[in-house]
RNA sequence: GGCGCGGUGGCCGAGUGGUUAGGCAGAGGCCUGCAAAGCCUCGCACACCGGUUCGACUCCGGUCCGCGCCUCCA
C-alpha cells in the first residue's frame, strides 16, 4: 500500500511517489516573540513523525522548519529591541521542542538569514508586474492572479474588509516589503529603501532556497491556510514555480473549549507541559488524535495518554511474545492511510512483541518507553528489606516499607523472578 | 455575510452499506499475606428529521449544536 495524505489544495488524498522519493517537506514554524505553547508544537511533532515514517519506508527526505524572526508581532512585543527578543525566543523554541525528544528537522532557516534572497524574489515579482513599490513598501498585486483563493477556497471579493491602506491598489493586496518605522530596530537595504520583509514572503523564499521551486509537502497549522499559505502559493506561482504539491494542515489544539492561543490567553507553554506531564505522555497524547482533527488538551485527556504510555512500558517489563508475521501490516496500513495515528495506536496496544513494538514506537520518538529508569539505591535497599520482612511474615513492616517507597514516587511490586521484587517509577 | 470541518457508548477516539475497533474510567473474577502489575469476563454507541436501499451509524437532503478561518495566530 502506498502512502497517502490528505491535501488541502486538492481536497482529497494524494498518493506519494514510490520510495526513495525524494520527499521534500516544509513545515511552517513559529514567529519567535514568546515562549511556544503546546498547540505550537503540533506541526513540529507531525512533521517529525512524518519524516520518521517516510525514512522507515526507505524514502529520501528533507524536512525544513522555519523560524520567522522578522514580523510585526516581534516589533510590537519589543519596540526597538526586537532582535534580542527574537534571538531569545528562538533559543526557547529550540530548547522546548528539543525537550520532546524527537530530534530536529534537517534545516531550521531564519528569515534574517535570507533577506538578500527575499529582496531578489520581490524584484522578480515587480519585474513581472506581480508586485508594485510605493513609498518604500512593496505589495503583491492579487488581481494579477486569477487563481488566487484556490488553496483556501476564499474568494477575494468575499473577504471581509480590512483596515484601509491608501498605498494599496486593492485592499486584498498584501505587503512583501515594509518601509522601516520608528520603533523597528532591524532593517535592511533594498531597492525601495531601508525596510524589512512582510509576513508571507519569507516562507516562499526559505522553502525554495532549501527545497527548490517544486517540492512535495507543505505543512502547518490549519489557521495558516488563509491568508499565509494562500499568499505563499500566490507569490511562488506568480514566478511560475510549482511550489508545494501536497498541503497538509493540522487541526488546532483546543483548551477550555477553544483554540489554544496566546491572544485568547488560554494556553499552557510547551515547557510547562513537558515539566508537568513528561515528553512521552505528551507525544502519546498527540498520537491519540488524528493530525487533521482538533484535539482537546485537558487533564483528563492527557492523563489518559499517560496511562497508555504506562501500558507500553509494562509490555517491556514482561516477556516478549513473538507476534504473527502479519502484525506489522495493520500498523503500516493505518499510517499509510493519511497517517492515522489513533488507528496505529490501537494496533500497537495488541502487541506483546518487544522488537515489533519498539520498531513502532521509534516512529514516534517513543523508544525510551522500552527502558525503565533504575531506582535509587536506597529504595532498592528498602525493597530488599521488604522482601526479607515478607519472608519473615512480618507484613506490617513490609507494608510500611512499601508505603515508604510509594512516598518517594516508586512502586514496589512482588514478582516471582529474581530478585523477587521490581521497582517501577510511578507516573 | 463568505469559506471549511465536525457531532460515535461515562470520557478519548478509529471505522464500515449487512460481521469485535482500540484506549481510559467502572463492575466481577483469577492471582497476591494484602497489594500492584498482568490475565479473563462485562457496555443492545453512532445529534435530530426525512429520503434512497432488502438493509444506513455508514449514501442524499434538511434541522439543531459545536469548532476553525476570513485580523496576529501552529
Amino acid at each position: 500500500m502506498s502512502i497517502r495524505l490528505y491535501s488541502t489544495l486538492s481536497r482529497k488524498l494524494e498518493e506519494l511517489p514510490p520510495p526513495p522519493g525524494p520527499i521534500r517537506m516544509y513545515f511552517c514554524g513559529p514567529t519567535v516573540y514568546a515562549r511556544a505553547h503546546v498547540g505550537n508544537a503540533r506541526p513540529f511533532v507531525v512533521g517529525m513523525w512524518l519524516r520518521n515514517w517516510l525514512r522507515a519506508n526507505a524514502y529520501d527526505t528533507t524536512l525544513v522548519h522555519n523560524i520567522t524572526d522578522i514580523n510585526d508581532k516581534i516589533y510590537e512585543a519589543a519596540p526597538n529591541a526586537s532582535a534580542k527578543l527574537a534571538e531569545r525566543a528562538t533559543d526557547w523554541y529550540l530548547e522546548d521542542t528539543g525537550g520532546l525528544g524527537l530530534g530536529m528537522p534537517d534545516h531550521l532557516p531564519r528569515a534574517t538569514e535570507m533577506v538578500p534572497q527575499i529582496v531578489s524574489f520581490i524584484e522578480q515579482l515587480i519585474a513581472t508586474d506581480h508586485a508594485y513599490a510605493v513609498e518604500g513598501d512593496v505589495y503583491f498585486r492579487v488581481s494579477r492572479d486569477p487563481e488566487y483563493g484556490r488553496l483556501s477556497g476564499q474568494r477575494p471579493d468575499q473577504v471581509e474588509d480590512q483596515e484601509p491602506n491608501p498605498l494599496k491598489e486593492d485592499p486584498r493586496d498584501f505587503a512583501l516589503w515594509k518601509a522601516n518605522k520608528p520603533d523597528e530596530d532591524t532593517s535592511w537595504d533594498s531597492p525601495w529603501g531601508r525596510g524589512r520583509p512582510g509576513w508571507h514572503i519569507e516562507c516562499s523564499v526559505m522553502a525554495e532556497e532549501l527545497l527548490g521551486p517544486a517540492f512535495e509537502i507543505h505543512g502547518g497549522g490549519l489557521d495558516l491556510v488563509f491568508p499565509h499559505h494562500e499568499n505563499e502559493l500566490a507569490q511562488s506561482s506568480a514566478l511560475g514555480h510549482d511550489f508545494a504539491r501536497i498541503w497538509t494542515h493540522n487541526g488546532m489544539l483546543r483548551f477550555t473549549g477553544e483554540k489554544m492561543s496566546k491572544s485568547l490567553g488560554n494556553f499552557v507553554t510547551l515547557r510547562d507541559a513537558i515539566d508537568e506531564w513528561g515528553a512521552q505522555t505528551l507525544l502519546v497524547f498527540f498520537l491519540t488524535g488524528h493530525w487533521r482533527k482538533p484535539i482537546d488538551f485537558s487533564d483528563e485527556t492527557v492523563a489518559a495518554a499517560g496511562t497508555r504510555a504506562d501500558g507500553f512500558r509494562e509490555v517491556f517489563r514482561n516477556p516478549s511474545e513473538p507476534a504473527a508475521e502479519s502484525a506489522w501490516s495493520g500498523f503500516e496500513d493505518a499510517l499509510n492511510d493519511d497517517f492515522n495515528t489513533p488507528e496505529a495506536l490501537a494496533v500497537m496496544h495488541g502487541w506483546r512483541d518487544h522488537d515489533l513494538l519498539l520498531r513502532a514506537l521509534r516512529v514516534f520518538g517513543l523508544e525510551s518507553l522500552a527502558g525503565d529508569e533504575a531506582a535509587p539505591a536506597d529504595l532498592v535497599e528498602f525493597a530488599e528489606r521488604r522482601k526479607q520482612a515478607r519472608e519473615a511474615r512480618d507484613f506490617e513492616e513490609a507494608d510500611r516499607l512499601r508505603e515508604e517507597i510509594e512516598r518517594r514516587g516508586w512502586e514496589a511490586r512482588d514478582v516471582a523472578e529474581a530478585p523477587g521484587f521490581r521497582l517501577v517509577r510511578r507516573t
